[in-house]
RNA sequence: UCCUCAGUAGCUCAGUUGGUUAGAGCACCUGACUGUUAAUCAGGGUGUCCCUGGUUCGAGUCCAGGCUGAGGAGCCA
């Protein structure tokens, strides 16, 4: 009744300082009739009367009609592509087809200008290669804030997700002291002067730098995760990782973020359903809440694969195979039955891939990965049981004394997405194993500690943020779907 | 790091067996028009042909090395 009341006032007359209407909000058809400001980006600017304009709050411009016979000619001149605008006026039921509101401009005012000449961003289609080496503008184009807009809600349903499940979220450290967690090569930090570092006998002196020995950024919260699994039963870790591996590929990042669950009391499948359970869940949360993103992502898949043969084109358009994933049950397979598969399937009979499986223990190639997913079962695959020898040392060995209850999920076009397991929680069996790895018991203390008191049976994975986020949006390279992408030779921004 | 491919106008790209002054579409500028949807029409070329060296009478084109990017592999998430 208030409100009524306060929108009536509104309408007839212009407030001193009327504020703004995210355009999300306004294009929702509520607010016909109504005056608005829209503060926006422009995007065209047509027939020197339509300006098209976003703010980001949707992936929908604003069409602003302006009689420009009422307005300064020289300040409509500065209605660029790339300019921000401040509009005010009346919402009405759109007079032309393509939109169903319109505002009818009576305040117009340049925030700030563009010079068309310099402003990289044409209302055209532009290659993601050159909008990569844009990033800080690319935002500004409606691929890329559907994609971040995407991101938010990935993000924002796995956070949903946990903590209705009663999990319980860990900021594990970003510097580590251990470089005993075997997942690649770090990146150190130190705040000596590298040209002239303190020496001791000949060897750098770490014992000097900032924090008395040597550090580097974290490749993994697991083993942080474990510990407080430990304890709190259901958490997990959410964060930025990094490795500095020389990886050029479109589904390796120097710098990404990483969620890894960890559960006490769990074994490899409960591991299994919570990720399953987990990854429909996300998938669902989007496609009911970004729906119009996903269609704008679906079409432009669809441009992007006219070009090619009719083999390479996805078989499910983007929200059909959302939906086909959050729907159906993964496949789950052992790696035994995975290699009995590979043993007798076409490729490996007619010597069609690269690495032939012949035995049992071989490590499995993208290649193989790619046939069991894509052309084998057509759905996302988890496969377990590894050979111990072709997994980390953490994981926990099975009866048969030769493999270890490991668990990788391979999703369609991405390959590996989630690579977990039920950890070791047997005292003497992971100090055996470590020992194998050679891996020192004295940097592990704290790791071994948690077996000594109190341990019991749990297990955890880690989920690709950004290969989920590359999924879901059906873009090809994860440097397209975050937003300053950190690669060998590419730290710019 | 390895293999393959690419680098020509602001963007996307064409450029013949090595041959005169390097082109197109879009963008941009000027003008016209005005209910448009990446508006339309007319006119205008804005260039270190990635860099360095070499072969040649002559190199965007051929050769060598390098840089950058992409795809694939490995590593993995």
């Amino acid at each position: 009744m208030f409100r009524r009341l306060l929108l009536m006032l509104n309408s007839c007359y212009f407030e001193p300082h009327m504020r703004r209407t995210e355009i999300a909000k306004a294009i929702g058809g509520e607010k016909i009739g109504d005056k608005l400001k829209i503060m926006g980006w422009v995007r065209t600017f047509r027939s020197n009367r339509f300006i098209s304009v976003n703010d980001g709050s949707t992936i929908k411009n604003i069409q602003a009609v302006v009689d420009f016979e009422n307005f300064d000619a020289e300040l409509l001149k500065r209605i660029t592509t790339g300019a921000s605008v401040s509009v005010e006026g009346l919402l009405v039921e759109s007079l032309g087809k393509g939109q169903a509101v319109e505002l009818q401009v009576e305040k117009l005012e340049v925030l700030g200008d563009s010079d068309p000449d310099k402003f990289p961003l044409q209302p055209k289609r532009h290659s993601l290669e050159f909008l990569r080496e844009n990033a800080h503008l690319r935002a500004r184009t409606n691929t890329f804030s559907a994609v971040f807009r995407i991101r938010h809600a990935v993000a924002y349903a796995i956070h949903k997700y946990f903590n209705d499940e009663g999990f319980y979220y860990i900021h594990a450290p970003i510097i580590t002291g251990s470089d005993a967690e075997g997942a690649g090569e770090m990146f150190a930090v130190t705040n000596f002067d590298l040209e002239n570092p303190p020496k001791k006998d000949g060897e750098i002196d770490y014992s000097q730098d900032f924090f008395g020995k040597k550090t580097n950024l974290t490749v993994s919260g697991q083993l942080e995760a474990e510990l407080a699994a430990l304890a709190l039963s259901k958490v997990y870790t959410f964060g930025p990782t990094f490795r500095a591996e020389n990886s050029n590929t479109s589904r390796h990042l120097a710098e990404f973020w990483m969620i890894e669950p960890e559960v006490a009391f769990a074994d490899i499948l409960d591991n299994m359903d919570l990720a399953e359970g987990f990854l429909k869940y996300v998938i669902k949360h989007v496609l009911k809440h970004c729906k119009d993103d996903l269609e704008f992502l679906e079409q432009r898949k669809q441009q992007e694969e006219k070009g090619l043969p009719e083999a390479q084109r996805s078989e499910l358009d983007l929200i059909e195979s959302l939906n086909f994933v959050s729907e159906n049950d993964f496949v789950r397979l052992t790696y035994t039955e995975a290699i009995d598969i590979l043993r007798n399937s076409k490729p490996n009979k007619k010597k069609k891939f690269q690495y032939l499986i012949d035995e049992w223990g071989a490590d499995l190639q993208s290649e193989h990965e790619r046939f069991l997913v894509e052309k084998h079962f057509k759905k996302p695959v988890i496969l377990y049981n590894y050979p111990k020898e072709i997994k980390a040392f953490y994981m926990r060995m099975n009866d048969d004394n030769k493999t270890v209850a490991a668990m990788d999920i391979l999703f369609p076009g991405i390959g590996e997405i989630v690579g977990g397991s039920q950890r070791e929680e047997r005292l003497e069996v992971l100090k055996t194993k470590m020992a194998e790895f050679d891996i020192p018991e004295d940097e592990m203390w704290w790791y071994l500690d948690t077996r000594k008191y109190g341990t019991v049976v749990h297990s955890g994975f880690g989920l690709g943020f950004e290969r989920l986020v590359l999924f879901i949006t059906g873009m090809g390279n994860v440097r397209d779907v975050i937003p300053f992408p950190r690669t060998p030779k590419n730290a710019e921004f």
